[in-house]
DNA sequence: CTGAAAGCGCTAACAT
DNA sequence: ATGTTAGCGCTTTCAG
């Protein structure tokens, strides 16, 4: 492996020469320069990013802890954040907690060992202690999909998604409603896309009785089969049901077609999230969209702007997204 | 941030000894080694793992370079290295190409600087000189769904499948076969696959000709989509048609449908990959199953092997893995 | 404009 | 069982 210290020899000058030769300072000669940096190039030198780092004492590399790389959800997320960082000189690393907590705290410790400038992160929220002990440790830290107190966060609002659907199903006639959820406990998103629509339900006079509330303890696709397989039994079946994301829903929908049922005609859907691919499925899903490409940038960003300028006095009131209802087949659209 | 230093200074003994008890050495007394990590842990220290990779000269990192995020085909691959090399003591660190030689170069790079202990890749194969290059200089690397002369390979048989869809639409009463492609000039994985389609089609006495051949220019399901518009144009269109990858499939078949082309009554269709949630898609496609997650195994178990003990005397044969035919609606299954 | 010296945080001989 | 010393490859004062 050829350092500074190889070229310097060769050339008959200093380390601290070479050194600066290489990141183009002011205040080497351009022959010196040229030189440097012929030989750099015919000796196929690679600059030892931990030697520089070590001593720079920054990275410019940034963490994102996402849930799962089977979620098509984080695509545009990681898309924009890339997009965002490396314009700014930063790169990124990506690590899945597969919404495990162990996991989490696995990746944030390894994160804060490699040094990284700052984290990105979807939160599990079983625990948050020891993210704001990161943070008050120093480490700039944006919280995406979720919200944490005392951090930064960016998300949609949920709330207003759940609304949409609820409006929506009252809209297209739909007379008793259910719900498809992961029921996982630290699940905020999901008991917030809940509420909405249960509030907007309740204001209508109507309701969303618990038996219909299907509870199936997987966030996948398979999630929603198990769901399906159950409100596959009931004698009396709801005909409209909010699936509260899109992975939930197509899985449902899937294991209802196969069992014959029509869809939207016996049974109305609805999922949350919008995620790639939607337009190809088999019923395309009415769905709550989020807007990820806006939510990776807005993070990174804010990110950036906590590394570079560590201003205390920035607001932590967490930034909510808007949804917008998307109506495709699955509800009759 | 604390330092073994700042443990050694409060604890009266050496950095050296820190060291060592952090690391579970057995030259330290247990009641040193309890003091210690106790008091780390009361510190909350973190290890600065550039300053150990720097003197230990490894990270045990190891990069994977994938095409694209977008692509669902790398998520049962990713995972498949994660298991692999975690059980093992590394970490993985992903970055996307977009298929472009620029990317792919300085992601290369700055893997090499970040001083990643070994590498998997998809290369473009636009120039693989400095593969060959990163190669000799000593950094392991195992190239994955393409076969790179002189580098160690895992692909799969894309001729066989090649077959497979030919003697497939052979056996379902095809007369007039088609392909859509993207036509990226180093896209040798698809170059295979049409050879291998072709090669049956000519035994049968039949041909695939040129007209017939969809070159999109894309690789995601909008090239699929540009070949549908195309198609529908046509005077006398092929009834089979063979998509070199799901991607392409599914737009071919979307845009298709949208034109009220029955499928698979007026033309069957048939992709490659077997990507998830094609069991989802309003056509789930006949396909030719990759094993991806068994792809992934392999490239990192390769790869260990070669960090762990580099033996020179290695076959650097490309490893195929076996295709599968998997038949769905889309070509009548 | 260039060199010498110090040090980033850690580990690894080599002592003792 | 622990301390001392040296150094990983690089950047950065501080001198000149």
């Amino acid at each position: 492996m050829t350092t500074i210290r190889d070229i310097a020899l060769q050339l008959g000058v200093s380390p601290s020469t070479v050194s600066r030769a290489l990141q183009g300072s002011k205040e080497v000669s351009p022959e010196m320069q040229r030189r440097v940096q012929e030989l750099a190039h015919q000796l196929n030198y690679t600059p030892n990013l931990l030697a520089r780092s070590l001593v720079k004492a920054r990275t410019d590399t940034i963490g994102f802890l996402i849930l799962e790389f089977a979620n098509p959800f984080f695509i545009p997320v990681i898309q924009a954040i890339e997009d965002v960082v490396q314009a700014r000189g930063y790169s990124v690393m990506i690590s899945q907690s597969h919404r495990q907590i162990e996991d989490e705290k696995r990746v944030l410790k390894h994160f804060e060992m490699l040094q990284v400038s700052g984290i990105i992160l979807i939160p599990t929220l079983e625990e948050t202690d020891y993210l704001a002990d990161l943070s008050k440790r120093g480490m700039p830290l944006v919280v995406v999909g979720r919200t944490t107190p005392g951090l930064a966060c960016i998300s949609i609002d949920n709330i207003k998604g759940g609304h949409m659907v609820g409006r929506h199903f009252l809209g297209t006639g739909g007379k008793k409603f259910g719900a498809v959820i992961s029921g996982e406990p630290f699940n905020t998103p999901e008991s917030e896309r809940i509420s909405g629509y249960q509030a907007d339900l309740k204001a209508a006079g109507r309701s969303l009785p618990e038996k219909w509330v299907f509870k199936t303890g997987r966030s996948g696709t398979t999630g929603g089969e198990l769901a399906a397989a159950r409100w596959l039994k009931l004698d009396e079946r709801p005909d409209a049901v909010f699936c509260t994301t899109d992975r939930l829903a197509i899985g449902f929908m899937h294991a209802l077609r196969r069992a014959g049922v029509e869809i939207p005609a016996e049974v109305a859907v609805a999922g949350f999230d919008d995620i790639p691919f939607s337009e190809y499925l088999e019923v395309p899903p009415t769905t709550v969209a989020y807007p990820k490409y806006q939510l990776g940038v807005l993070a990174a960003e804010r990110l950036l702007q906590m590394i570079e300028d560590p201003d205390p006095d920035l607001s932590m009131d967490p930034v909510l997204l808007e949804p917008q209802l998307i109506v495709r087949k699955s509800s009759g659209g």
